[in-house]
DNA sequence: CTCAACCCTAAAGTCAACAACAAGGTTGAG
DNA sequence: CTCAACCTTGTTGTTGACTTTAGGGTTGAG
């Protein structure tokens, strides 16, 4: 488990010195080894430092940068995005506000975009979900499929009769559109 | 993307019986012959008619189905979903309305999962966005990537003293942070 | 006849973000 | 010493919805 020195020891004495190996550094981050040797090839982690066994041994900025990463995609952004971030993060000084903040922006426009795209959706669908009964009867007249077949949804909202309800048990079909 | 209900385009070539060469089956529905191929290999479309020459020859029908397709996809169902519609749509009075609306109720709480996931996104990066002053200063303390970095936004909104401001036109770091 | 604009098939490539595999070397507990 | 649990590299597979490529045949206007 431990290198040359035991974990709790060190952990307790002084946090700065202490190299994980790349299952520490996964459980200590919640994904897996494999997505730490993709990010390293993707360019998103620096090559860490190998001991003699060619096992990589990480420090706590690799620990952070990890962090890092994983705080830009819960906000949203692509391993893509994050590339870019994390020039602008490692070089702070020679950006500025402004560079960042447009892609934030930028980023927070997509986000909008996608969500009233599924808002469309949403409003679409739960029209045609309102005028269906949902009943065990037959689909032959479902207002679903009917305006998925035929473009336009009919709004009248589906009543059965009470004589039909009363008779239709099962599978009978319902001819006023469901 | 595409309009949900656009009953119009329907109504041209149905009343006439005449046959679409895949090109112009395209060009009615706004997909690529591509993307109808593969509709067709993914049994989405059933083969259509073929001439001497090999060609493909669409029916009405076909391009009704190809009407249904999109429209299915445009409140948010996947192809795989839509072939699961189709089988119920082909046969309708085999199928009750429950197993209809079942199928899009999934899908929009499918749709709302994603629309909440996506507001929190847009909340946390909003927060983001409001605490930095997007200047043309340094980012040295930028407060968008300090958060990233170090996990929790710093409140305070950003504001560059008058002193500052004045002086620090360009390039200078702000270290009340931004 | 030529030539562009169509059409055909089957197979492979694309994108994101990993996951899974093969075929090994290393470590430490029992 | 054995054995599980780590670690290594490199390659391939996954998902969804296409797109592209390669290598042809067909049509119709000029
Ligand atoms: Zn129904
Ligand atoms: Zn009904
Ligand atoms: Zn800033
Ligand atoms: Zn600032």
């Amino acid at each position: 488990m431990s290198q040359l020195f035991s974990p709790e020891a060190i952990s307790t004495a002084r946090a700065s010195g202490k190299r994980l190996r790349i299952g520490e550094l996964a459980k200590a981050t919640g994904v897996t080894v494999e997505t730490l040797r993709y990010y390293e090839h993707q360019g998103l982690l620096t090559a860490p430092a190998r001991g003699d066994n060619g096992y990589r041994y990480y420090s706590p900025e690799n620990l952070e940068r990890v962090h890092f990463i994983l705080r830009a995609k819960a906000v949203g952004f692509t391993l893509k995005d994050i590339e870019e971030l994390l020039s602008l993060e490692v070089q702070r000084e020679s950006h500025t506000c402004q560079e960042v903040k447009d892609m934030a922006e930028a980023k927070l426009a997509e986000i909008e975009q996608r969500m009233s795209e599924l808002a469309r959706m949403r409003e679409a669908l739960s029209t045609l979900t309102d005028a269906c009964c949902g009943g065990p009867m037959s689909a032959e007249h479902c207002t679903i499929l009917s305006a998925l077949a035929e473009g336009e949804v009919h709004a009248e909202h589906h009543h059965h009769s009470p004589d039909m309800e009363a008779l239709a048990q099962k599978r009978d079909s319902h001819s006023s559109g469901c």
